[in-house]
DNA sequence: TATGAATGAGGGTTCATTCAT
DNA sequence: CATGAATGAACCCTCATTCAT
């Protein structure tokens, strides 16, 4: 039977939940299994039904990061602009807008994990790499949507790999100063360069 | 009696190499006390007679960390080439030769704790702030420099961020994919990006 | 399933029998937790899921104390005689026949919690004093019970609290001497009081 | 060379005063020898040459409360009377007065410490036994030199005795209830006792 | 003799996980 | 499948004491 419309979210996404937030929130090593369990309000024995591990836990919630790129990251910023050079910079706005009114606290989920477990858990690190190429896919679409407006020269896939260092790097100095001013001042070099990028290509559009 | 040539360094010096190569290697949450004990070859009593607690630890790492800026990040990078914008370039590409090797496992041990501990840890954040701050510090100077090579309205403040941006945001990817692919990308477009400036600031300069 | 006849007590009895015979024997502070779980057979998880911490365990010998008040220390003096005054004594004299093999060693174990935690732990101070209440209570019934074979000005509660007194003074200084002299002493001269109690009270009926 | 009229007390006596007070403040296991060394301005290696371990410091104070018994208790309670039954409620009307102003905290040194180390520290027990000895000959000889004030058959000691009794059980139930009314009640009921012997000998002597 | 870093056993507590019910 | 007490290794830290300087 599927839950009902008034019952609660079933117990795996209640635990999927509560980890994904807490996660966020304090880190995966700072999280503890029974603070999972009283926020999502379960026993340990129903955890350990769905999920055989701490680790694996985790690697359920990179999975469905996977599945919320879309409607949650992008979807959004695809609703607001057609331009697709301005998708790129809505996404970039986005996330100014998620975390300025946390005063940049929490950061990226992804790139906190990435950095915190990378290393200790090798079956994780393929998982925050699907999710960093998801996102990517995303913004290579959209630049390779623009055409001719950018140089023809320009590899699509080596600059989205930079939008998502300007967020990543951008976020990580907005958090440590509790300010928006790196995280802006990277968006906005990063602005200039597409600035540039398109007076080129208008340039060289003309000449040919 | 000052140590002999052929004694080992002092206890605490022997804490803090211990204490933030395990931060950097494991993170600091994962790292228990007991092991930079054991790394350390110290007794917890001599610990806690030096640091309070594991946080003050910590903050006494990141000190060492403002204090080694100089001498092991930004020295080498001087002494290898003179010209301003090359060694913001060359900074980068240090950081490539540091973790090539070991396939870009590790990180940035700033970074990495920037975003273990930022929002746990109030009275550390301040210490990565500074950490960061001194390293855009050189590369503002760098630009400075670098005087009328770059245009007259660029700020090289935002702009030392955007380096910093670059270096963590693509070692963060770089861990994540365990290949250079991301950070090269990153580091390519923000030379790009110097490229277009340097032209426009030469264009600048003999059309007045 | 209950535990069968053969079975041993549950866990939380095993805790609290075995950290009330340790704090009695040893005082709070000399007592590890370490201790008490190796006494109750029982792993520092399961004392944490049921006790918070070590004062909330102590907390929790205090009230099982309360609740052994009745059973363990009045019913066998209620027993003993009928006679409301002679319960007094006899309740002293219990006192006596307990710690008198032991050459007064241990003493009583409210009494001695309340010197060492009174202070240092506001929350535990109201369960020794409720402790204490609930003795003197019965003590008061009794003076009750004797209606006027005592003066009618006397206060029962006062007595009460006096007869406390010297139980507890009686056995601090049993303890130090490991000897039954100083107690033997003090009943002896709240007996002569008493004796002089009634014989004022008698003489106050015959003459009305 | 003994101290100057300006400089601090010695080592010694440093020591001895802040173990004392920490002592009577907060019990002897509750206090560390470290927090006795910050009090008393002394390096732990000048404290193990004074004194062989915390409980030799221990045995010291003890030693010290004998000699300060005389001019810090007793001195004051002769010089306000002459009367030598009144000295004995005076003794007891001190106490009161020194530990109202605290709301009954801290309690006795001597009866904090018999309950506390009496049983785990053979060393210690004569020496908490000779203080309570020396208090109880100053009240005996109070009691002597009442005379025939006081019935011919009262046993002097056994009296002082429940004099103590009455003073550390009155406080013990003060410290618990943080206030007076059972230290008074217990005083009461003793001052009670006393007239009433004072009226027997009066008569006694009358009829003689 | 004074110093204070070093010692290492033990302190109270939390952890991820298991398993009998 | 749910329950929640039980497990025991590991956590961070403090203790009384020693000893090289």
């Amino acid at each position: 039977m599927t839950p009902s419309a008034t019952s609660q979210p079933d117990t795996r996404t209640r635990i999927l939940d509560a980890a994904a937030r807490l996660f966020h929130e304090q880190g995966f090593n700072a999280t503890g299994v029974s603070t999972i369990l009283r926020e999502a309000g379960v026993n340990p024995g129903s955890l350990y039904n769905l999920f055989p591990s701490k680790d694996a836990l985790l690697a359920s919630v990179l999975e469905r990061y996977k599945e919320l790129l879309y409607p949650v990251v992008m979807a959004p910023v695809e609703a607001r602009t057609n331009d697709p050079i301005e998708r790129v910079f809505a996404l970039l706005q986005q996330y100014r807008d998620w975390f300025l009114p946390l005063d940049f606290r929490l950061g990226c989920p992804i790139g906190n994990l990435a950095l915190e477990v990378a290393d200790s858990h090798p079956e994780i690190r393929p998982l925050i790499q699907q999710n960093f190429d998801g996102w990517c896919g995303f913004v290579t679409k959209w630049l390779k949507e623009a055409g001719d407006r950018l140089p023809r020269d320009l590899d699509r896939d080596q600059v989205a790999q930079t939008v998502l260092t300007v967020m990543e790097g951008g976020l990580m100095q907005a958090r440590s100063s509790r300010s928006a001013s790196a995280y802006d001042a990277s968006v906005g070099q990063l602005r200039a360069y597409f600035d540039l990028l398109l007076e080129r290509a208008s340039a060289g559009r003309s000449s040919t």
